[in-house]
DNA sequence: AGCCGATCTGGGAGCGCTCCCAGGTGTCGC
DNA sequence: GCGACACCTGGGAGCGCTCCCAGATCGGCT
């Protein structure tokens, strides 16, 4: 067989210099717009890369400037929460926007068994990305605690699971939203408010019912045994608003954690005979586009923007891509509060 | 300064195999677990990776082997349809679990817009990943052409969008599952069957379509005036619905192409003072985690399970992966019904 | 005319890894 | 006792790219 050229091979930087009668530096420059080349040296070698339908090999490309130009976003969770919570989804989507606006591939990691900690740490230290977005938002969740021992720039949505310092963490006011929602329901004449808390390993619910919690005071109601905790669930909402109803028959409102959980209390109420929002006004958190406006009646809920939050980390992250020394802080978002007819 | 034991850097092969005692070669052997290595060497390495924190660099090992180890999964469809849209929430986390089973890398891509496709296929032939499984429903996307002219490995979620042949499909059989819902209905002694079809440039959709048509005639009813098609959105379904009810106020049961559309049919149904399943049997498609069993009353759903399909597009594209000659061929999933209260 | 700096170019080195090949050692059979 | 054949090891080459450095060219200045 003699020489031939091979069109089953790809063409390489090489390739493309000959191509255009010039060196592989100067290609090389030519195509990664460096400063130095001559307008015709660069117009032939963008020739040549199109006529040969040149791509560079990424892996070559890596090793040598150790940058790979993917971003890690990292979702650590029990798999049974991840399939039907609609603002991860929104998240991904988010991040994904995000990145390939500024020409950065996403690489989405779900973890959450052991064996998904060490897999995600030996791929995150792998050098397969060059930097990381992180949602893990359970107390007890090691993966922030592993993360700091590597070297690898980190922010956080949502506080980090038992960092209290040192990391970057942009997350929302989870208690002036909470606020925000009893304050609405107390402005509506509402007087004895009861809440649906989430699972208190977690900041976020921690922090609403710690919201419900002062607003309740500081408008001089008593949150005694106006509080049930369940699991962020439909089933869990359910049972919790009937724990509640047979505590306090009495109530005239609800603060509920969640959308999810609110579909479930919805249901307790109504089967309850309890008119929505006459009898009980609901007020949810998250306002799931998908499930806060196709209730019946459509929830009133606190709105959190997931565009608005991975936007911010991702400034943040290529922030700390160019200056590693950046400080650390903790960026909180604000919320707002969607009035529909719950409430 | 002197030399110094670098502990800023990464160390590399030739450090592990330094500190075994032990050449590079015999090092990547070792840790590679190839032939020809003996125990002692083996497990002298082993240790010196431990103790060192090493950790390969894969642009280099991908630089060489060709190979990269991550798969991408595309999902091209319009923004709004995936937000929400929990069928595609699972097929992300199967096709997650699916690789990672295997020791391998997902990479999402999202591609919706034009700009989009150029990117997606940009990345795709740059070599960051081994092979794509990929969901483009749309017939009019030109992202399965333009992945044809791509020499990577791919395997399609439903049918390829122009594409009738030569190609790797796994579907779900569309076209039995409304044979399913529609048997149960006319069993169930309901003669007037409706159906909110969904948007017919899909192939899913025509096939869920046509099976009602067929199953309708071969039952000996009458399918004129009780089709109606929507956009697989909660509002569509329930205009839809109220067409219908315009048109044939005497219907006594509707399969509706998909979950999210049967709710808004729910509540034009309920608007409407029909009781269901009494006046209405509802039967819907997906048989989405979320929404189906959370209806009131709970929806009867054709199931489709998105692990089984991520699972026979994984073990297709392994063997096209070591066997591009591999015959195309179109895998059928089958589906089955969940029956709940609604019908 | 001579020099200096700015502009442009090509070649060499090397990123960290895998693979090939040459060579060394041990074991078995005749 | 010696070839044949396993088993095991180390060195070299090279994947495709970027970066550094030396050199070439060309103005514009003294």
């Amino acid at each position: 067989m003699g020489p031939r050229a091979g069109d089953e091979e790809r063409p390489t930087l090489e390739d493309v210099a000959a191509f255009a009668g010039v060196s592989r530096s100067t290609a090389s420059r030519a195509l990664n717009d460096d400063a130095y080349v001559s307008a015709a040296a660069r117009e032939k070698v963008q020739a040549a890369a199109r006529d040969l339908g040149y791509s560079p090999n990424q892996a070559a490309r890596s090793l040598v400037t150790r940058r790979t130009g993917a971003i890690a976003v990292v979702l650590s969770e029990p798999e049974a929460r991840l399939l039907d919570d609609p603002y991860r989804t929104a998240v991904m989507r988010a991040g994904y926007r995000e990145l390939a606006d500024i020409g950065r591939q996403m690489v989405l990691i779900f973890s959450d068994t052991r064996e998904d900690l060490s897999r995600t740490v030996r791929f995150l230290e792998g050098g397969h990305v060059d930097g990381a977005l992180v949602f893990a938002p359970h107390r007890a969740d090691p993966l922030p605690k592993a993360l700091r021992l590597l070297r690898i720039p980190v922010v956080f949505g949502g506080q980090a699971a038992g960092i209290r310092r040192g990391v970057h963490v942009v997350d929302f006011d989870n208690e002036g939203g909470a606020r925000l929602a009893v304050e609405h329901l107390v402005a509506a004449g509402r007087r004895r408010i009861a809440t649906i808390a989430g699972p208190q390993d977690q900041s976020a619910p921690i922090d609403r019912l710690a919201g419900w919690r002062k607003t309740l005071l500081d408008a001089g109601l008593d949150p005694a045994e106006l509080a049930e905790e369940a699991d962020f669930t439909l089933s869990g909402g359910a049972n919790a608003m009937s724990a509640l109803l047979a505590r306090r028959p009495d109530l005239d409102a609800v603060f509920v954690a969640s959308d999810m959980m609110a579909v479930g209390a919805l249901r307790t109420l109504d089967a309850a005979g309890r008119r929505i929002p006459e009898d009980v006004a609901v007020v949810s958190f998250d306002d799931n586009a998908t499930l806060a406006p196709a209730m019946d009646p459509p929830l009133t809920s606190v709105h959190q923007d997931p565009r608005e939050q991975v936007h911010a980390m991702v400034e943040t992250l290529m922030q700390l891509l160019d200056d590693q020394s950046l400080k650390p802080r903790q960026h909180v978002l604000s919320v707002s509060l969607a009035v529909r007819a719950s409430s």
